[in-house]
DNA sequence: GAGGGTAACGGCACCGGGTGCCGCCGACTA
DNA sequence: TAGTCGGCGGCACCCGGTGCCGTTACCCTC
C-alpha cells in the first residue's frame, strides 16, 4: 500500500498522491466535497494534516491529480505535429487525445469533472488549471498563425478551444450514456462558424 | 456622504456598496489585494467587519460593483433586439455594448480590471460570474439557433463570445493606450472562424 | 552496531475569510 | 412616551492555508 521503495536518505514518505487522491474522493461522493474537511482527509489517511498540505497545495487540488503531466503530454504532442493540415483538425485531434480515457476510467473521471464543474469552489479554482492549458494551445497557435502566444489570435484561439471543450463535458455529464469523445468532436467542429451567420 | 436619505422604518444604513468599493479599491492600489484585509476596509470605512460582509457576500466581491445590474441590462437589449441580421452581429454588438465605458471610467475600470485578471484570487472567483454572463449570451443564441440554452450549441457560442471579450481585455491590458471597444470588435468578429482553415 | 546525515512527518500557533447568533441602536409611527 | 422594525456590530466559531521547529525513520559510513 504504501509507495516507492525508494532508496533515498531520510525518513520514507508515508503515503502518495494517488492514493491520497483516492481516499479524498471516496469521502467526496460520500459526504460531498465542502462537508469533507482537510482533517478528515487527512486522519481517513492516517497523516497530519500538516502533511496533507506537503502533498496537495490545497483541498481543490486534489480532484485534479495528474494534470500537469497531462499539460506536458499535450504539449510535446504538439511539438511534433507535421505542419500542412488545417489548424482546427490538429486542434481537435489534441483536445481528443488529451482527453482520451480509458474504459474502465469512465466512471471515475465522470465523478471528479461532475465534482469540478458543478462545486462553485472547484469551478473557480479551475480557471487557474485552465490557463495552464491555454497558454499551450495559444503557444501552439501563435507557430501556425505566427506572431507571439501572447497576441489576439492565439489567445482566441486557445480560448475558444476551451469553451468547446468544457461545452462538450457539461453536455457529457448532462447526459447519462453520452460519449465524451464524441461530444468533444463536435464541439471542436463547430468552432468553425458556421453559427456566426445565423 | 451617507446614502438614502431613506424614509424606512429601522436604523439607517451606515454606507453604500459605492462608498465601500472606492474605499476598497483605494486600499487595493496602495498595498494590494491580498494584502488588505477585510478589517482593513471594515475600518478605513468606519464599519464594522460584520457589516462589509452584509455589503458583499465576500472581499472578491467588491471589486465587481454592480455587475448584476450591467446583466440586466445586457439580457434586456437582448430581448429586444430585432431578428434578421446574423446572429454575431447582434452579439458583437451586445457585447461592445456591455462594455461601453465612459471616457472617464477608463482608468478607473482598467484597474479593476487589471486586479480580476491577474490576481489569482480574484481570477478563480470571476468564473462565478462569467457563467451567469454566459447564460445570458446562451439563452438569446438559444432561441435564434433553435432548441434549449443548455443545448450544445448555445453554450459554444456563449464560451466564444466569453473568450472573445477576455481575449480583448488582455490585450487591452498589454498595450497601454489601446481602445477597448476597438478589441473586442476586432475578437468578435475573428469569431467567424476564418483561422480554423490556417 | 553505533553514530551522523538527511528528508519526511506532524504538532502548534497563527492568519484571514466567512457565518450564525444575538443584543443594541436609531430611526419612524402612534 | 412607548412600540416596532431594520441595520449595526461584537463575539465566538469553523475551516483552509502557512511558518516554524522538534521528531522520526531511514541509509550510509566507520
Amino acid at each position: 500500500m504504501l509507495a516507492d521503495t525508494a532508496e533515498r536518505p531520510g525518513r520514507p514518505a508515508a503515503t502518495t498522491r494517488a492514493e491520497l487522491e483516492q481516499v479524498a474522493l471516496e469521502l467526496f461522493s460520500e459526504r460531498g466535497f465542502v462537508a469533507t474537511t482537510v482533517d478528515d482527509i487527512a486522519s481517513a489517511a492516517g497523516i497530519g494534516r500538516r502533511t496533507f498540505f506537503r502533498y496537495f497545495a490545497s483541498k481543490n487540488d486534489v480532484v485534479w491529480g495528474d494534470f500537469e503531466l497531462g499539460l506536458l503530454t499535450l504539449r510535446g504532442r504538439l511539438a511534433t505535429v507535421q505542419p500542412g493540415r488545417p489548424l482546427l483538425d490538429e486542434l481537435r485531434e489534441a483536445v481528443l487525445a488529451f482527453n482520451r480515457l480509458d474504459p474502465g476510467e469512465v466512471p471515475w473521471h465522470r465523478d471528479r469533472m461532475a465534482l469540478i464543474l458543478t462545486v462553485p469552489s472547484l469551478q473557480a479554482h479551475s480557471t487557474l488549471r485552465y490557463a495552464a492549458w491555454r497558454s499551450v494551445i495559444a503557444e501552439f497557435a501563435a507557430i501556425r498563425l505566427g506572431g507571439s502566444p501572447a497576441d489576439l489570435l492565439p489567445q482566441l484561439v486557445a480560448h475558444s478551444c476551451l469553451g468547446a471543450a468544457l461545452t462538450a463535458y457539461d453536455q457529457w455529464l448532462l447526459r447519462p450514456g453520452s460519449d465524451l469523445a464524441q461530444l468533444l468532436d463536435q464541439a471542436m467542429r463547430a468552432l468553425s462558424g458556421s453559427w456566426a451567420a445565423a
